[in-house]
DNA sequence: GACGCCCGTAGACGGTGTCTACCGGCTCAA
DNA sequence: TTGAGCCGGTAGACACCGTCTACGGGCGTC
């Protein structure tokens, strides 16, 4: 399969990975990209007929690694789905923070997917955790679970994007996020247990 | 000042915001707003020195347009604050779906601002607003005012990009934003009354 | 041993943003 | 009235981009 770790296609999406965790999004280039694998600007043609299939499979490894780095910190929380949740939620936002880039190209559907690589479906696996620690923390009157996971995950994702821009940092005068990442859970979840 | 209406400078914005509105983000180049505006590809330069100083006028005329929506969407809605805010929201969401292009190109920061033109502040009035309902709108055991504020913005904010992406369709199965966006306000500012 | 196929090279094309030299018409002063 | 100077737009150049295409060389296979 795909996973000819040697074989040029996964060096250019690493050598990708590595472009856009260290200059942004802008900076990711086909062109670039082939030199620093150091390969002519046409061949990645071969594996990604056009600049947006590379762009995808790199955004494709953003997700995964934030699945994984999701799983690693769930793995070490004790089994309270409330608890849980705020661990998760607290690695999403640290996540958006700490690869800025891949975190927008991730969500740059305007340079992804195009329909045939059905990205978005990349994130349902962390949406499935989301929905599924929702489902065991959600109360007798809340919303049914899938609503109120989405509007939470919406909730995560307005404010590790509008942080990042620094909208919520000027209008809130917050110095971080973590006040507002609390407002969130309890606000979906209920407030906190003593 | 710069309300020479008819003058070059007035022309190019409003070339771009068509444009933008009309093709989207990618297609607003400094030479397609030039050719549109029957100019030479070099005359933009005179009153936009970078490609970024053209893209941030059109982004803050989004932010103009969009708080005169919300501003005259709050005209002709009663005085309950929960009742504003939700039409608030409502436009916020309306807004984003029916200007897909523009609202994408407001929020990118990596296009935008750097540093000196001080864009993010051109979305402190609208936010103002919604402090200013929220702090009607707030219960006693409900987080500060203005956290209170950001997190429910954040939630539209993260509801209006994930709809348009098509993350929160797929995941939650809903066909329209309308539970989600009743769930995030009733979340942030307690159950909706009778 | 020759054929054919991968897979990468290299050049071209039209597009982009930016820089620079130019130039025409207007204002204003002598 | 005439001349100088500036203001604002033109036009060409440059490097870079994504994409397309023709090419070539090394490999395995008949």
């Amino acid at each position: 399969m795909d996973a000819d770790e040697t074989g040029l296609r996964a060096r250019l999406v690493a050598t990708g990975v590595d472009l856009v965790l260290r200059e942004g999004q802008s900076a990711v280039s086909l062109r670039e990209i082939a030199r620093r694998a150091g390969v002519s600007h046409g061949a990645p043609r071969r594996y990604f007929p056009t600049h947006v299939d590379l762009l995808s499979a790199i955004a494709r490894e953003g997700f995964a690694d934030l699945t994984t780095q999701v799983e690693r910190t769930l793995r070490d929380v004790d089994p309270d789905p409330r608890t849980r949740l705020t661990a998760l939620a607290r690695t999403y936002l640290d996540f958006a923070a700490a690869h800025r880039g891949m975190f927008e190209l991730m969500f740059r559907h305007d340079l992804l997917d195009s329909g045939r690589l059905r990205l978005r479906e990349t994130s349902l696996p962390l949406f499935a955790v989301v929905a599924d620690l929702v489902a065991q923390a959600r109360r007798p009157t809340d919303a049914p679970a899938a609503v109120l996971a989405g509007a939470l995950w919406a909730n995560l994702h307005g404010i590790a994007q509008l942080w990042a821009w620094g909208s919520l940092p000027l209008a809130t005068g917050a110095t971080d996020d973590d006040a507002l990442l609390r407002a969130a859970l309890e606000a979906h979840l209920g407030p906190a247990p003593a």
